[in-house]
DNA sequence: CTTGAAATAATGAATGA
DNA sequence: TCATTCATTATTTCAAG
């Protein structure tokens, strides 16, 4: 239930108390979350119980959170992937209202930034018609209190499959830097 | 190896030949990849090789791209995530010196878009030092012709975690309506 | 696609460094 | 405290129909 390792110092990583180990099967874990506990256990050097144990720890602090199945949406017919740069009309209920657009089917996600506009969304639609229900029909005329809203279609996206395993690589090296 | 129904009608969901079963099956491996197959049978009313094998189908047809563990990046000290609209000088190989930032650890997607800016990129860091290392040091110095950049800091970010539950949703009662 | 047997994996108890 | 081994239970995989 307790931390296993010495109080952690301000530096980065250690931050939730994680050594090396936790921070290797994160990283095996990313890349597959179906891999079994025995080839975790294998490639961490500890029994298969140990490592059932770490990873029920690193649920229980919040460190995962999930484990999913990535799929392709456009395979699905989802193929139109715009952002959508919004100003809203604000008041003491902004943040409540932001997240309900999140009750929109088609928006994936709502982040509330600095900037000249007060909220990002992404939102994903099968084609140009539909993309037009969701801007007109769903966000313009819904009592959201849009003021304007500025939308970018993505041409392409690059996103490299290894980048949480780069953070998670990052850190096992800040710890590496400290011992 | 083959399909295992008639020929899809032009109309969404079924654009790779998916039946219902399929779509349950995705619907379920979203919200918990560990699912074991053996319940996913019982779900769905099937014998476990014969999931086994759809998924493995699944797999193939590049529907499902991976298995993956989410974790919390905020939990492991990368608690700041701002998105940067960026002005390049275009040229040629405009797409792949794109696709090069993505070489940038802390950077985890690249969005060549329309509109006023031609990328946005989605980045990761610890904190405010860090940030200005990345936009600094790296992107701004770097060879990457950047004319103009306009960096919007995350305040918070809503994500419903059954974003994807959702549209499998849609697809299913698209199904159901064809029928 | 199903069943059922064989191989592999997860879990929990008892226990040792 | 943290991890180990071993026995039990559960799951996957393979062959046959």
């Amino acid at each position: 239930m307790n931390s296993r390792r010495p109080a952690a110092r301000g530096t980065r990583a250690a931050r939730k108390d994680l050594d090396r180990i936790d921070l290797q099967l994160l990283r095996l874990l990313v890349q597959d979350s179906r891999r079994s506990q025995r080839s975790l256990a294998k490639e961490v050097g500890l029994s298969a119980p140990a490592v059932a144990e770490r990873i029920a720890q690193l649920e229980a602090a919040g460190v995962i959170t999930g484990y999913t199945t990535q799929i392709d949406l456009e395979a699905l017919g989802y193929g139109l992937t715009v952002y959508v740069n919004v100003q809203r009309e604000l008041g003491p209920e902004h943040r409540e209202q932001s997240r309900q657009l999140t009750d929109i089917e088609e928006v994936e996600k709502v982040v509330m930034t600095t900037g000249s506009h007060d909220l990002l969304l992404k939102i994903n639609v099968r084609d140009r018609d539909h993309l037009n229900d969701v801007l007109f029909n769903k966000l313009i005329e819904g009592n959201l209190r849009i003021l304007h809203s500025d939308t970018r279609v993505s041409l392409a996206a690059f996103e490299r499959d290894d980048y949480r395993v780069r953070v998670l690589d990052q850190l096992l090296a800040d710890l590496g830097a400290e011992d």
